[in-house]
DNA sequence: AGCACGCCGACT
DNA sequence: GTCGGCGTGCTC
């Protein structure tokens, strides 16, 4: 009798469950299926099938969930994934299948029959819960467990129904999206014909009927039922009473949602390659063609024309009969990259990201399933995407965090993943980046990589423009305590008399904009977590970012009721603020996540921006990033060092690629641009290389830091994190594994520290401590330690203490 | 989710 | 020394 090796949807699960598979099934490695599991159903992807079971399996598999099945290629990257970054296994194999296919079992509650009839007596909770059930109908597993207090509302259900006032239901949800198709409907008649009786209808009753015919043969061809309705009012009584008349046929037609990618159809000739663009180009396919090494980092900053050889090693994959894959870190900020790919590969290119709709998204991944795409452009998760052999996989800004998923499990990083998917079927790994990851950079200087360089921008745009860094200390000590040094607001004065742009930027992570008591220097804080909350002064509210948490700004210190309350930090809103007050006149617009994307993106603000209706443009990490803005001619970086501040061995990385990012937005366009860099470290040496754009003086003193912290690349992080509501009982199980691993990791090169408090030590309502193992090789210690429900472990962290 | 089990605090 | 509540582990 064959059995199924199941990774089952169950917490902590790293190994398969045996099930019985059951002679109607024809089952097979990579299928997604519904198994028992303890009281429940669960989803679990059939990772082998085989004659005997080391396990002796007593329950069998229900039923299979979804006709998309994983490749052998698809289940072993996936148990990489797993083994990797210690994450259960059926996470990391899920990701393989398209969002929505087979939604996980959902549990309800509704009254039994017999409940309308004269209750017994109920205790106060039950009763409570009794009216609820009547009047929502049914309750839901999830609500019930949801919010505090859930323990005991589970209880009580349960004890409803075990006295059979109330049962429980488990249904298994549809797909959240499914193919579309539209009615169509074409002349069944020839055109004579249909001129013929379409006359003959003119000024009778059936006028819809009679525009119809007009309209189809307007168009010889077939039209949707969609498009009859708008153009001619028809309805389907219409199409009935005409193909009554055996005057049209209709049929039914799957019609394919639409993308960035897919309104995007001119095609676009290849440009002329610069000469340093040519002579990476024929470095890359050279190796390429030897096969040797297979992973190249294209550095060259933003404008040098890095997408242009993406472009190019896209289409001499797509010539060798093989497919693309190309990640972005944030799809929203890509719509350049998307279009250019879809103008060179004419619907051939998918797109995938969190931010289609259901049925883009169902749409995008049945596309590229049958094999109708050559290019995949999206987010991390794109990585994940049926492609049949793939053949190069680009990352660009391979540097950005974003490519780490930090949240859920798998905590994977794309380009790890990238990596191994490539080694495993001979695909070549190509990383573009101004700033690239030391990390990355440190495996081009030790030759596993190959490192291309760009060394200049394109075309007439000017080189990189000059930066000025101000000593905020100094502008303090002659008593300039603004917000702006005499050289910023200066060099505003001037571009805007030149009526040219300024882009101001605003460097928020690690800082807050808070609210203090002055009497008692108490600091409103999150009653669930240990930050101080944001002031959102035009919302007049006080909102936690960690937990969402949100509340009137208060008017008294809730500790000494004084109502001496002040507001420190700086968010956009007081930049914009602070350039109306000094130039009365300019016309200032924010530009940051706190305003809405669609009016950020094509409408309004960006037409305004673009168009010149706009004088400064305020912002934080978003406008460092993906948009061009070309008018800009000053870049004034407000803050510059905030973020060095922040207990991250990172955090120095990220503030120079920031910076750079930030310095590269000026003179985009045929006008020269300058920057103003605002510091109060201007010898902090990510203060200096990146107002140099000497990323190279960077990476050197970088490297000696992390060397001497003992950081990557020199040695491999995974942060462990246990969150309890209780301290003590938090403190008692962190200091119990820490005894567990102590005694692991004897006569090896691992080195443990913690417990210590997390960066936000208390996190909606739960105390967190962590544990830090480094080593070269710490996951192998770790690979088989059981950890209890609380922990979270992340495999190289996108950040520690 | 639901059930068995065991730890820890409170009380006779 | 015992009781009982609740937190934790397990489900092929």
């Amino acid at each position: 009798m064959p059995y199924a090796e199941v990774a089952v949807d169950a917490p902590a699960g790293r190994s398969p469950y045996s099930y019985v598979v059951p002679p109607e099934l024809d089952l097979g490695p990579g299928h997604l299926v519904l198994v028992p599991f303890g009281p429940r159903t669960a989803r679990g992807v059939v990772v082998d099938v085989a004659s005997s079971s080391a396990h002796e399996a007593t329950r069998a598999v229900l039923s299979v969930a979804s006709d998309y099945r994983l490749s052998r290629e698809q289940l072993d990257i996936g148990a990489f994934v797993s083994r990797t970054y210690l994450s259960p296994l059926y996470p990391a194999l899920a990701v393989f299948f398209p969002p929505g296919i087979a939604p996980e079992p959902e549990v309800s509650f509704s009254l039994a029959p017999s409940s309308f009839s004269p209750l017994p007596s109920l205790s106060a909770e039950e009763d409570e819960l009794v009216r609820r059930i009547r009047d929502e109908g049914q309750v839901h597993l999830r609500q019930l467990a949801r919010g505090s207090g859930a323990t005991s509302r589970l209880q009580t259900v349960a004890s409803l129904v075990e006295r059979g006032l109330v049962v429980r239901s488990e249904k298994t949800r549809r797909p959240s999206a499914k193919a579309r198709t539209e009615v169509f409907v074409s002349l069944s008649v020839d055109a004579l014909e249909a001129r013929r009786v379409a006359d003959s209808l003119a000024g009778t009753r059936a006028k819809r009927q009679c525009s119809v015919l007009e309209q189809l043969l307007t168009r010889n061809g077939p039209a949707s039922l969609g498009e009859l309705r708008r153009e001619c009012g028809a309805t389907t009584a219409t199409v009935a009473a005409l193909k009554a008349r055996r005057l049209v046929g209709v049929a039914e037609r799957r019609v394919w949602r639409e993308t960035i990618a897919s309104r995007t159809a001119e095609l676009a000739q290849a440009p002329t390659l610069t000469a340093s663009q040519l002579a990476a180009w024929e470095q890359m396919t050279r190796h390429w063609d030897e096969g040797n090494p297979a992973e190249f980092v294209l550095f060259g900053v933003t404008g040098s024309g890095k997408t242009e050889l993406y472009l190019r090693a896209a289409r001499h994959t797509v010539e060798l009969g093989r497919q693309v894959i190309c990640l972005v870190p944030e799809i929203a900020l890509a719509s350049q990259t998307v279009e250019r790919f879809a103008a060179r590969f004419p619907g051939r290119v998918a797109v995938l990201h969190s931010g289609l709709t259901a049925g883009q998204s169902f749409d995008e991944w049945e596309r590229v399933r049958r094999g109708g795409c050559d290019v995949v452009v999206g987010a991390r998760s794109a990585l994940f995407a049926p492609l049949e052999r793939p053949g190069l996989f680009i990352l660009d800004e391979e540097h950005d965090w974003a490519y780490k998923q930090d949240d859920t499990s798998p905590r994977y990083h794309a380009r790890t993943v990238a990596r191994e998917f490539a080694r495993r079927c001979g695909a070549v790994l190509l990383l573009g980046s101004a700033t690239p990851d030391v990390e990355t950079f440190q495996r081009a200087e030790s030759g596993t990589s190959r490192l291309l360089e760009l060394p200049s921008r394109v075309g007439d745009s000017p080189g990189l423009p000059p930066v000025e860094v101000v000593d905020m200390r100094e502008e303090l000590k002659r008593g300039n305590a603004n917000l702006f040094s005499t050289a910023l607001a200066r060099g505003m004065a001037e571009a805007l008399g030149r009526h040219e742009q300024v882009l101001l930027f605003l460097n928020r992570r690690g800082t807050a904009t808070m609210v203090q008591c002055r009497r008692c220097g108490h600091v409103i804080s999150c009653p669930r977590c240990s930050v101080a909350l944001a002031h959102h002064g035009a919302r007049g509210r006080v909102v936690c970012h960690r937990c969402g948490y949100s509340a009137p700004v208060p008017e008294r210190c809730p500790v000494c009721r004084s109502d001496r309350l002040r507001f420190l930090g700086v968010g956009t809103q007081g930049v914009v603020d602070e350039v109306q007050a000094v130039y009365p006149g300019a016309r200032v617009v924010r530009w940051d996540s706190d305003v809405p994307a669609r009016v950020r993106g094509g409408s309004s603000l960006g037409d305004a921006v673009h168009g010149g209706d706009v004088d400064v443009i305020v912002g934080t990490q978003m406008i460092a990033k993906g948009f061009d803005f070309p008018g800009v001619t000053l870049v004034g970086v407000v803050n510059a060092d905030v973020g060095l501040n922040v207990p991250d061995f990172r955090s120095g990385e990220r503030v120079f690629q920031l910076l750079c990012q930030a310095a590269g937005r000026a003179g985009r366009g045929i006008r020269p641009g300058k920057v103003v860099v605002q510091s109060y470290q201007p010898d902090h040496y990510v203060v200096r290389s990146a107002a140099a754009h000497d990323y190279r003086a960077f990476y050197a003193d970088e490297m000696r830091y992390r060397a001497e912290g003992y950081f990557p690349p020199f040695s491999s992080v995974v942060q462990l994190v246990y969150s309890h509501s209780d301290e003590r009982r938090c403190r008692r199980e962190a200091e119990r594994v820490l005894a567990a691993l102590d005694a692991r990791i004897h006569g090896t090169d691992l080195r443990i520290t913690g417990p210590s408090p997390a960066y936000v030590w208390r996190l909606r309502g739960r105390y967190r401590l962590q544990l830090t193992v480094r080593g070269a090789r710490p996951s192998d210690v770790l690979a088989d330690l059981a950890l209890p429900s609380g922990w979270v472990v992340d495999v190289d962290p996108a950040g520690i203490a």
